[in-house]
Formats: C-alpha cells, sequence, structure tokens
DNA sequence: GAATTCTCTTGACGACTGTCAAGTTTTTGT
DNA sequence: ACAAAAACTTGACAGTCGTCAAGAGAATTC
C-alpha cells in the first residue's frame, strides 16, 4: 500500500468512522428525549426509535445493547451540560457578579432543562442499583463536583477568602438543594427557582463568611 | 340486631379489617425487599410474591394494582424510618451529644439500611415521572424534612443559639450528603461512613456557629 | 355439619420487551 | 455502470409483564 493509498484509506475510515459516530449521536439524542419524557423504567428501545426517524432495528446497528445505549446517552448527557456555567466563571470580575451570573444560570436550567435533570436523578438511582452504569455515572458525578467547585473556588479568590469546605461536600450540599428545587418545580411550584437562588446565596453566606 | 351483636358484629369485621391490613403489610414488607434489591424498573409482581410465602395472584386480592401496591409500600416504609431519631433527641442533654448521637444513628443507618435508602432515593426520582406516586413521596419528603429540624432546632436549643436557616434548606443540605455518602458507601468506600459523619459535623458548625 | 364467606392458587390472556436474522434500500468504490 | 459494502426495515423469536377469571382450599357462620 503506498502512502497515498494508505492516506485515502484513512480518510475513508474516518469518514465511515464520524458517520458511524454521528448516528450514534444523533439516536443518543433521541433515546434522551424519550428518557427524559418517560424515565428509565418505562422506557423501551421501540419508543426511543419511534422518537427518532429510524425503526426499532436500527438501534442493534449502532448499539451492541440496552446497556450500551443507555451507557451511551449518558456520556452524551454529561459532555453537553458539564461547561454551563464556564462562561460566568470566566467573565465575572467581582464575587457579587459571580454568584449573580451562578444563580441565573442555575435557575435558568432549572427551568429549560428540568426534564433533562430529573433524568439524571433518574439515571444515578439506576446505578445504585445496576453496576454496569456506575462508573459512567460516578464520572459524571465528579464532572459535576469539579464545576462547582471551579464557581465556588473562584468566588472565594474574587472575595479574597479561602474555604475549609472539601469540594465534594460543597458539591453534594448544592445538588440537594438544586434537586429539592427541580421536585419542587415538577410538581408545579413557581417559587421553585426563585427559592433556589435564595439557598444558593444563603449557603455561600455560610460558606464563604463575609469578613 | 341487638346492642351485643353489633358489638359482635364491630369484633368480626375489626379482626377481618385487621387482618386484611396485616396481609397488606406483610405482602408490603416483602415488597419492599424486592424493591430494595432490585430497584423500581426491574421488580415484577412475580418477583415479589417470590420473596412472598404466597403465589403472584394474591397480591390482586389485596392490592388493586401495581400502582396502589407500590403507594402502600411507601406509605408503609415511611411509618418505619421517621421516628428513628426521636431517642436520641428526647435523651440528649447537650448539644455534644445530641451531635454525636444523631451521627451515630446517621452512620448505623446508613451500613444496614443502605438498600433501602437507595430504594427511597429510586422511588423519589420514580415520583418525578409518574404523578400517582408524588403526593406520598411529598409526604415522607416532609416528614423527613420535620425529622431534621426537630433535631437541629433541639440543637439549637441546647446550644442556646437560634438558626437562620429554613427547614426545608436544611433538609436539603443534609439530603444531599446522605445521598452522597450513600452511593459512595454502594459502590464500596469504606470511608464513606466517616465521612458522613465529618461533613455533617461540619455543616452543623457551619449554620450554628460557635459564639 | 352444612352453607357461606373469605383466602389463595392456578393458568391463561393480550400486550410488550430486548434481541436478532433475513432481506431491502441506499451509498460507496472502481 | 456495476459490484460490494454499508445502512436500514421488517418481521419474527422467546420471554416477561400486569391483569383477571375460574376454581380449590380454609375459615367462619348459623
Amino acid at each position: 500500500m503506498t502512502p497515498v493509498a494508505e492516506k485515502n484509506a484513512d480518510r475513508v475510515s474516518r469518514r465511515q468512522v464520524d458517520k458511524f459516530a454521528e448516528r450514534r449521536d444523533q439516536l443518543a439524542e433521541a433515546a434522551l428525549q424519550t428518557l427524559s419524557e418517560l424515565g428509565y423504567a418505562r422506557t423501551s428501545l421501540r419508543e426511543i426509535a419511534q422518537n427518532s426517524e429510524f425503526s426499532h432495528g436500527v438501534l442493534h446497528y449502532y448499539f451492541s445493547d440496552k446497556v450500551d445505549l443507555i451507557t451511551h446517552c449518558v456520556r452524551h448527557y454529561k459532555a453537553r451540560c458539564v461547561t454551563r456555567y464556564d462562561g460566568v466563571v470566566a467573565t465575572a470580575q467581582t464575587p457579587e457578579e459571580l454568584k449573580a451570573g451562578f444563580g441565573r444560570v442555575l435557575v435558568a436550567s432549572l427551568r429549560d432543562e428540568a426534564t433533562m435533570h430529573r433524568l439524571w436523578y433518574d439515571l444515578r438511582s439506576q446505578s445504585l442499583f445496576e453496576e454496569s452504569f456506575r462508573a459512567d455515572v460516578a464520572a459524571i458525578d465528579k464532572s459535576l463536583e469539579n464545576m462547582i467547585w471551579r464557581i465556588v473556588s473562584r468566588y472565594a479568590e474574587l472575595a479574597g477568602r479561602t474555604i475549609t469546605v472539601a469540594p465534594a461536600t460543597m458539591y453534594a450540599v448544592f445538588d440537594g438543594l438544586f434537586q429539592q428545587s427541580l421536585a419542587k418545580y415538577l410538581s408545579g411550584d413557581d417559587t421553585a427557582a426563585d427559592s433556589l437562588a435564595d439557598n444558593v446565596d444563603q449557603v455561600l453566606a455560610l460558606v464563604i463568611p463575609a469578613r
């Protein structure tokens, strides 16, 4: 095989791999849509396929089985949500600005992506039972923890303070707050978003008290 | 019908009702056992019946359908777990004693009832999708919130301090901490229980700071 | 002790599940 | 343009699901 042929083969192979990966992501997107509406327990492969433009058989062409599909969904989901707050962290010049920006994005995410968030909590609960999901879920959890830590540590930095609470603890606290607000929001409580912002303010004030 | 006959009829009826309720609880217990092992998504009525000493048909004699059964399970579960910390609250004479007792029971519960806790989080996630569970789950959530509040407010009282954090917020924070520790514990992390106690200490110190 | 009511088992039903093989359609390479 | 490979559809499979009806067994009533 000449170098040129190699290059061509590479290009072809690359193109195929890309198309393959693209369709996988496309199907994962449809699956996420279905999962976020029905929840893990009631989501079937046929239902997922109906939410896409393909038939149910194609899922086994792109995924080895249901676990493989859902795992890919989880990873796909992660890629979308982890960088959500990076802009706020990068641009904020004062602690007040950062806190306000954090709260704003948090509330917006609660409102606009509520069904996606409930799916996350659903899958995280599943991972307590199904060991096959555990590693991926733990990885997402970790990157969410990192995301929270980037915000909080930057906040402390801007405020000229140091933090005594560990990253994992900090994440657990915010996660608890968010989860409660999500439940309130999904049950029709319109005050959920505002009280989430209040609670975040309050917790930040406790963790990084005024000098 | 004579008064005596009425009394007898009452007694009979009462006895029947009691037996009926007893068997319902017994089956709910078997169901909780199964649910806590398999999770909501993979628990079937036949599996539940196999974990009891009855056949699968009997479930429809005591419960109208699956939702009815699971709802009863949730209520049955609630009755067991809400009073778990009342003894500690009642007997503690100093804030240190209360905090230590709280931590002790918390850690013990994490260890001994881990599968039951994961079921709780599973069902709570389900309630975000299935509206039929929502009311009962919310009621349990509220009584857990009350339980936490009894502990924390008593702690503040013993310490001679006041709390600025709302009960719901307080519960959300502790719930987040507990949930994280549960995940760690179930994934084989032996430090989960200890670090939970540490985190609870730390949060209590933040919420009710030394004078 | 027979009659009646309660309790429980058994077996079946239609629907739905994940999986897969066979075949059709579309795309690609030459 | 034609052959090969990839992409997709269709239909079927073995199993499981919740539900329910028919009837057996046990307890209760008179």
